[in-house]
RNA sequence: CGGGACGUAGCGCAGCUUGGUAGCGCGCAUCGUUCGGGACGAUGAGGUCGCCGGUUCGAAUCCGGCCGUCCCGACCA
């Protein structure tokens, strides 16, 4: 027969922790072993994940957290739904242009639908209700699922398809005011990692598929992560590198004052093979020569022989989402040679890219539009016919800083939060406008900002965990104590846990007892597993001289304290680290 | 979308080549010994072998189709 109900209190033995002790065999991340080992979350499928009891109390401190920022900028919460009818997403233009990671559905009516990815169009919907300056700013925000069908899901929580998002959205009567509302959450997003323990680098950004002027991402230090970004230690000067930039040392070309001059190059076709080959075509002084199709056609894109191609620079310089590389057939049917010999010398009727890298350099090496031959002594302003120059380049770590010269890291990060200034791309597509002073139409200016609550918890534990577990900071730690009872069959032992359990509940300490029939090895790996940032452990040995022991899991440390004092002291400990 | 692999008990896996009573480890239940750093013994419960169809006296195993998953790449807030 059950036994032990009701179980309201935290009791070990009567809660939902299924720990695991074998890692699940495709985790590669930290926080997937981890949190599946612990008992924290499920995949239900590819991208869709449960959240178990220990998940869902992490989420709800993280959720709390954000909550209390955002409220303390002035934020008003709502919820909004996450099935939309196609009608507003025609609105803004990307029931079209976010073909792929967008769900579209029909229901009985046959009336087109969609689930939510993000929520820019139903907030806007809602606020043409807005009529008047006086009512600006606004800062409106709820915590909502958004479905995103990612073509390949990875990380444990770091890219899932369904998760549920903080988006905020402000809405101010100028751009001035934006740019208020942009600072402040900057500030609120500031404060939220800092109080989930992490450190996070602001950078400039891509703002992709979401347009708008401006954008900052929030980036945490780790191997997990899926973004690169540029970081100079010295000025703290910080981009994503689909957007940084670097300082160039100048180079100066040796002269050639002739035409450009073929040469024979059987079988070479890398850039590397032909540097070798030949003295005068180091890397830095060849042109690469890319065939993009861009919007369905092709395009010539030029860049230094030891230069990269960042495509996102290409996606937001055209303002386009069709970008790819071409196929060989259609190289060769555009130049009249294959990769590895292409040039832009005298092509005519093809857009030409070039990086500004190569702006003003002569005496260059390039593909002669003919298998096996290149030409030399290519001047490009000279030679080519340039149609369009902008940045396309991958920096690279080492090269300067733009701002102040000094060698430039690159980081591999997680993105935990990224705020937009959206301007008035949503507001004039659905027509948000107030009257002003004078009584005149204006257009209100947008913002949005986000923050990923899953994702959060999994870049705390991948910047958190050791060999043996996960180490929460105090502020979400499912627990913020653990009672661990040694010996469940020795009575005085479990009274004096009992007893220290409810002065700690009445302390308000967010505390388990670990009454299970477990041996002690079991008891200390699974708290240390799980995270649980204070460990008090209570045996006939300690309580011999009328101690129990406080044991820390970020360091390790074993403290004796008095069984009398127990309670107050480590509630004392824990209040002090609640803050974040 | 391209390449590779996989789907058998709650979890991790073997069995399949060569068709014939469905196995192992962990976990779970009961009992005993043990128990301040992941114990041991005994007994036991638990599986439509991803789904549909075919071949066969007989299919986890062979064949076909479908579904799902993972990895690499492409793609992509």
């Amino acid at each position: 027969m059950p036994s032990g109900y009701p179980a309201l209190a935290m009791r070990w033995s009567r809660s939902f922790i299924p720990t695991l002790r074998e890692d699940p065999a495709d985790a590669e991340a930290a926080n997937h072993r981890y949190l599946v080992r612990g008992g924290f979350i499920r995949r239900l499928m590819a991208g869709s994940w449960s959240m178990l009891p220990l998940g869902m109390r992490v989420t709800k401190k993280i959720e709390q957290i954000i909550r209390e920022e955002i409220d303390a900028i002035g934020g008003q919460e709502m919820l909004l739904p996450v099935v939309h009818p196609r009608d507003p997403w025609e609105k803004s233009g990307r029931w079209d242009d976010v073909e792929g990671i967008l769900v579209k559905f029909k229901d009985r009516r046959d009336t087109d639908l969609l689930l939510a990815m993000t929520h820019e169009e139903i907030f806007s919907t809602i606020a043409t209700e807005l009529v008047s300056y006086r009512q600006l700013p606004q800062l409106w925000y709820h915590l909502q699922t958004k479905f995103r069908d990612e073509p390949r899901p990875r990380g444990g929580l770091l890219r899932v398809r369904e998760f549920t998002m903080k988006d905020s959205y402000t809405f101010d009567i100028d751009s001035a005011g934006l740019d208020v509302q942009f600072d402040k959450h900057f500030e609120a997003y500031s404060k939220i990692f800092s109080r989930l323990g992490m450190k996070a680098i602001a950078v400039r950004a891509s703002s992709g598929w979401m347009g708008g002027s401006e954008s900052v991402e929030f980036m945490v230090e780790s191997e997990a992560g899926e973004d690169d970004i540029a970081y100079c230690p010295a000025c703290e000067y910080a981009a994503n590198t689909e957007k940084a930039i670097s300082r160039l040392p100048d180079v100066v070309d040796e002269p050639w004052d002739r035409e450009p001059e073929r040469f024979p190059t059987p079988g070479i076709r890398t850039i590397a093979a032909l540097a070798d080959e030949f003295e005068f075509a180091a890397a830095d002084r060849q042109i690469k020569s890319l065939v993009y199709v861009i919007d369905g056609d092709p395009v010539l894109l030029l860049l230094r022989g030891d230069h990269e191609l960042m495509e996102q620079k290409l996606i937001d310089e055209l303002k386009t989402f069709e970008v790819r590389p071409a196929h060989d057939d259609e190289i060769s049917a555009l130049l009249g040679a294959h990769a590895g010999s292409l040039g832009g010398v005298e092509v005519q009727g093809v857009r030409i890219i070039a990086d500004p890298a190569l702006r003003g350099r002569s005496n260059m090496t390039t593909g002669a539009n003919e298998d096996d031959w290149h030409l030399r002594g290519v001047d490009v302003e000279r030679d080519m016919t340039i149609d369009q120059w902008f940045d396309m380049r991958l920096i690279q770590a080492g090269e300067a800083c733009p701002q102040c010269g000094e060698p430039l890291e690159v980081k591999r990060t997680i993105e935990v939060g990224h705020i937009f200034k959206l301007g008035t791309k949503f507001s004039e597509a659905f027509g948000i406008t107030v009257a002003d002073e004078s009584g005149e139409e204006r257009i209100v200016w947008m913002g949005s900002y986000g923050i990923g609550v899953g994702r959060n918890m999994a870049a705390v534990v991948e910047s958190s965990h050791d060999e043996k577990g996960m180490i929460w900071p105090v502020p979400i730690a499912p627990f913020e104590a653990a009672i661990t009872v040694v010996k469940m069959d020795d009575e005085a032992a479990v009274a004096a846990a009992e007893a220290l359990y409810e002065a700690l509940r009445a302390e308000g300490v967010d505390v388990i007892i670990d009454d299970r029939d477990e041996r002690p090895g079991v008891k200390f790996a699974d708290v240390e597993l799980i995270g649980i940032p204070y460990r008090i452990t209570v045996g006939p040995r300690g309580l011999a001289d009328g101690v129990v022991e406080v044991v820390k899991r970020r360091d390790g440390s074993v403290e004796p304290v008095a069984l009398e004092v127990a309670a107050a002291s480590v509630a004392a400990a824990i209040r002090s680290e609640r803050a974040g």
